[in-house]
This record gives structure tokens, C-alpha cells and sequence, in this order.
DNA sequence: CTGAAAGCGCTAACAC
DNA sequence: GTGTTAGCGCTTTCAG
């Protein structure tokens, strides 16, 4: 009664029998041998007492801590609360908690992070903000963490390492067809940073399908953007805008470059859809009430998450099945105010 | 070697001395008396062994888990991120990690949070979603927590638990004076979820502030929305126009609201700011680029999270230094188009 | 100033 | 089927 708290052996003494047996009765399997009787006497002595078990007891003796450990960018970014809801919906069921963190992007953070997790004993990783050349993609890397690790959102090179990602290459070209269905030809892409696998993969997809689409797009219709943030979707729209002035449409690699995209537009005293049309990816909250509406790719975040959440518990309970390296949720593009017929 | 992780008795082995000692040595109080040259000499051989204490076997024996359970409505708005990193930028440094819990706002699921966060052992609780009655308002509730327990944001009834706010009274009144000094005298307010104590506060600094400039605000000019979402600032800004056809602005409990607001006003037929002023509460991300920008009264909620994580710090130390009951940090009104001169 | 020993609450062989 | 026992890694008396 020292700390108030009921133990193992509170509950031993009430019911008459042995704490290893009141373990045993308690435990969530009941493969040892043990009487439905004393199972239901000491469950019910245990609920009546208010019983919780001590994980830091549980912990010690396992060395399983029912925590994951998960890395985002930056959780002011909108897209991520979202995948988080995700996480937690399939890992609290299961009474595991995520240990959440934040990178904002600096690998010197990563890991430090990283660092202190493990030492905290989580159980799992699940990376958001993971980089292409990522510090956990080198052999030293995911197999010295001494735990599953999966990226979510992001991928890392080379495949080694489990990912939950959206269709990236589906919903660029959704996009595109949009907006050659509109009777654009001149499209520019405003690119993500290329060190993120989203920079990279969005890039990738547009050139692709630009070919496919036989589209004339110059190198310099492409821009790259340092960062996923506004200021950085403006200046990188401003140089395409200046270098092709030909330019009827604009691709972004994510909401965020869109909108840095659609204040260059206005300040080239341009207009959207009008002059120019833009194109966002994510479909982030409350991009639908900036004005005109940007058109965006819609990714399933709350899933996408969900996903590796399950996935993580999948790892964790080890061996039965087999765990997909690449698991890729469908995108879905919606249209708003934003794009509109090129202009002749 | 078990798991590859060093323990105290490695380094002891490795230095010739006990596990005590080595224990002592790498206390950070290093109160107990102990030779400098042992502390040196075990020092660096627990960073060249990488030695990293294992929190489960310190959390057994001293009843510390060095984790703050937080617990929020939902990481979904937008405000909440950025409280959480204010929180996690104090308890960082500190080797403290937060466990992060969407309530919802439903008072069943935070009771069952709390639980298992108790039940997880957290050294404290940070409740950034605390209603005004809230569970933990009664005899057996804060005190039963048995551990420390601050509200932030919000707060609950009774003064009892410790409070970091922002100050309402402040923002209202700027906010209103704002509008009368635009010539504005039909003001009415469309009030937050009566609750939780921003949503009581607001309103009651609404009306105090409205008696003071002498306005005349009948009760039908004051408007409730159930919850801080979209579709009630709509539908309450839509009834209390129905009811004022006179009114010339709308003051909101929060943004989400005044977004709402401002959709009824478009719905109507009515113009903003032409016809009807909007205002919001909070300035959360993003709010500025909604056309015609919506005029905002600001939080730090970054600053309010900080201070907060610093005062369970503070609360953890034990004794020292006085906690103070309510720190109300200032708010500042942020003007843009949505609020204009009164129409005639 | 440092070593010895106990014990936090729990699980998992191993006996019986 | 249940009791006995040992021990996870750490801190903290208590001796010396």
C-alpha cells in the first residue's frame, strides 16, 4: 500500500494464492495451465481492487515497453496530425502509446532523437519524416536500432526498409490528364525537395507522364523547391514563371508549394485559373477555403497511417505472415476553383 | 550482452569498482560523497561503453517515469501542434517525453485516457482539454491523480488546478473596440461551447466589454455554437442574423467559428466586409490566407505550451517556489479584411 | 568514501 | 495446476 497502488501480491493475499499464479491467471493469454475458477476468483478480486499493472515492472522483465516510437518532420505541419490520429487508432487498442517527435527535418536532430527513444526501450519506429539517404538506410542503420523500424509517407532508398505510402505516381497523373484535359500544354512543375522521397517520386511521375503525354516540357519548366513551405513554392514558381513565359499551368509537388505558387502568380499580376492554373498534392485541411479553391491530389492520411500502425503491430507480434515492403494507398485528385481551360 | 545493452555492473566490471559506486558516480546530484577521480574515471567509461540507463529499472525503483501524460481534444486542430511543441521545447531539455491523448472532448474517453495513463505511470498531467466541470474537478479527482495536474488553455471551475491561459478579457475588448472604433454599434457574438471556459469567458468578457461602450446587445443577439467546428459557427451566425437583421459584425469565440460565420454571411447574400464585419479568435495557421483574411485575435500558443511544460517542471521539483494558480499570458489583435467600417 | 545487500513489481523457468 | 525461486537494472539504506 505503499504508493496506494495495488500489486500482484495484494491481489495473492486476497484470494489465497500464489502471486506467480495470480500472474498467470491475469495474463492476457491463458496458454499455462491454470482452473477457469481461479481465473475468474482472481480477475474478479483484481477488478474489485482496482488493479493496474506496473509497466515499468512488466517492462524490466520483458524488455517490451507497449511503446512506439514515431518521428514527424514537424507536427504543425497539417498533413501530419492526420497520419498520427492513424497511428493511434490502430496501435491504442492494442494498449500501446506513441512516443512522438519531431525532426523538423535536421538529421543532426534525427539522431539525437532517435538516440533517446531506443534508450527509452520503445518497441518499434515508425518514421514520417524519413530522408532518402536517410541515417537509418546505411547497415549500421535499421539493423542496429535493434527494432522494427517502417517509414510512413516517405520512403527511404533501397527498399530495405518497410513503407506505407500513397500512390504518388497515380495522382501526379490524375493532375496532368486534368489538366491536359483542359487543354494545357505548357505545364511547369513546381518540385519538392529531392532529398524526401516525395520530392523525388513527384518529379519523377511528372516527367514520365509528361512523355507519355508527349508534352514539350525544357529543363527549365522544372523548379525545385529547398523546402515544403510557401516561401519556397514562391520563389521557385516566380523563376519558372520568368524563365517560360509561356507557361499556362503549374503543377506543385504539395499544398503548400501551391500556395507559395498562387501568390507569385498574383504578384506577376497574373490570375488563377485564368491565366494560370495550379494544382496542389495532399489535399491538406483547409485548402479548400483559400480562394479559388486549389485543386489537389488527395491523399488518405487518417489510412495511411492506420496502415502502419497495424503493420507495426503486425512486426511486432514477429513471425506469422509476411511483412509487404511496399504498401501503397490509392490517391484521389480533387477538383476546384483553381484550374480552369488554358487561355489560348 | 543480453541485448548488447551496457548496464551499470558492465561498467563496474570494466572500471574495478561496485555497481554502487558506479551508480553514484553517474548520479546527476552528486551529493553523495564521492572521490572526483572515481566519477571522472566511471564517466568516461560509461561513454565509451555506451552506456544508456535503462528508464524501465530506474521507473521500478524510484517511482518516476520521466513522462508527462498531455491530453488534448484533438491534434486535428490546428491550434493544439503548436502548444505541443511549446510544451515538448520546455520538457525536452529536461529528458522528459510527453504522452499525447486525443479526448475528443468526450468526457468518457478522458476518463479512460486518464487511466491508462496513470496506469502508465506519468509524472504529471498536462490537460489541454479540460472542461469547465471536468471529471477531475471533484474531491476524488485531482487529488486521486495522485500525481500533478495543470490545465492549459483552458480551465476548469474552482481555481483549484493551476491554469496557463491566454487573457480573453484582454482579446475581447480589443476586439470589440476595434469594431466600434469602425463605427460599429449592432454587434452581436457568436458564442463558443459554454462548457468549456474559453467559450463561457469569451462571452462573459463580450458582454462586459459591450456594457462598458454602452452597446446595446440584446439577447438575441448572443448565439451558441455546441462546438468550436465550422457548421456551428454557420448555423449560429445564420440564426442570429435571421433575428438582427441590423447587425453590422459578428464577433466570433474562435476562428473556426468565425469561418462559419463567414459563410452564413456569403450564404445570405451579404458581403464581408461591406455589409457585415467577422472576427475571430486565435489566429491559427493558414487563417490569414483566407480571402478577405479574417481579423484575429492572437494567442502564443507556442508561448503558452512552453510555459506550461516549465511549470510541471516546476511542480515535479516539489517544494520550492510558489505555483501559481492562474498565469494568463497576452493576447494581440491581428487586423485584417474581414473587419471594415460599419455600413451605414 | 565505497562495498554489501535489499527490493521496486513482475514473469518464467523449474519443481512438486 | 500451482508454488518456489531467481532475476530484469537500478537506487538507496546500512555497514565499514
Amino acid at each position: 500500500m505503499r504508493s496506494g497502488r495495488v500489486t500482484l501480491k495484494d491481489i495473492a493475499d486476497a484470494t489465497g494464492v500464489h502471486v506467480s499464479t495470480v500472474s498467470r491467471a491475469l495474463s492476457p493469454n491463458p496458454s499455462a495451465s491454470i482452473t477457469q475458477e481461479v481465473i475468474d476468483r482472481v480477475s474478479e478480486a483484481a477488478q474489485q481492487m482496482g488493479y493496474r499493472p506496473n509497466l515499468s515492472a512488466y517492462s524490466l522483465r520483458t524488455n517490451r515497453t507497449k511503446s512506439i516510437g514515431v518521428l514527424i518532420p514537424d507536427i504543425t505541419n497539417l498533413i501530419f496530425p492526420q497520419i498520427l490520429r492513424g497511428i493511434e487508432a490502430a496501435l491504442e487498442p492494442e494498449g500501446y502509446v506513441s512516443l512522438i517527435v519531431n525532426t523538423d527535418n535536421q538529421a543532426k536532430r534525427e539522431a539525437s532523437l532517435l538516440d533517446s527513444l531506443i534508450g527509452r526501450g520503445v518497441d518499434g519506429i515508425i518514421h514520417a519524416g524519413a530522408l532518402r539517404d536517410d541515417i537509418l538506410s546505411g547497415p549500421r542503420g535499421a539493423e542496429a536500432l535493434r527494432v522494427p523500424l517502417l517509414t510512413v509517407n516517405r520512403r527511404i532508398d533501397g527498399r530495405s526498409v518497410p513503407a506505407v505510402v500513397s500512390d504518388e505516381e497515380l495522382g501526379i497523373r490524375d493532375a496532368l490528364q486534368h489538366l491536359v484535359d483542359l487543354g494545357h500544354r505548357k505545364i511547369s512543375h513546381v518540385a519538392g525537395p529531392q532529398k524526401s522521397s516525395t520530392g523525388a517520386n513527384r518529379r519523377k511521375a511528372f516527367l514520365r507522364e509528361a512523355r507519355r503525354l508527349e508534352l514539350d516540357v525544357p529543363a527549365s519548366a522544372i523548379g525545385e523547391a529547398a523546402q515544403y513551405v510557401e516561401a519556397e513554392g514562391a520563389a521557385t514558381a516566380r523563376g519558372i514563371l520568368k524563365r517560360n513565359p509561356g507557361t499556362t499551368a503549374l503543377l506543385c509537388a504539395n499544398d503548400h508549394l501551391a500556395l507559395g505558387a498562387l501568390s507569385a502568380v498574383h504578384e506577376a499580376g497574373l490570375n488563377c485559373p485564368g491565366d494560370i492554373s495550379i494544382t496542389g498534392f495532399n489535399d491538406m485541411p483547409m485548402i479548400d477555403l483559400i480562394h479559388p479553391g486549389i485543386t489537389s491530389v488527395r491523399i488518405n492520411a487518417f489510412e495511411v497511417g492506420r496502415t502502419a500502425g497495424t503493420l507495426m503491430l503486425k512486426m511486432l507480434s514477429g513471425g506469422k505472415g509476411v511483412v509487404p515492403t511496399q504498401t501503397v494507398l490509392p490517391t484521389e485528385l480533387i477538383v476546384r476553383g483553381s484550374t480552369g481551360p488554358a487561355k489560348e
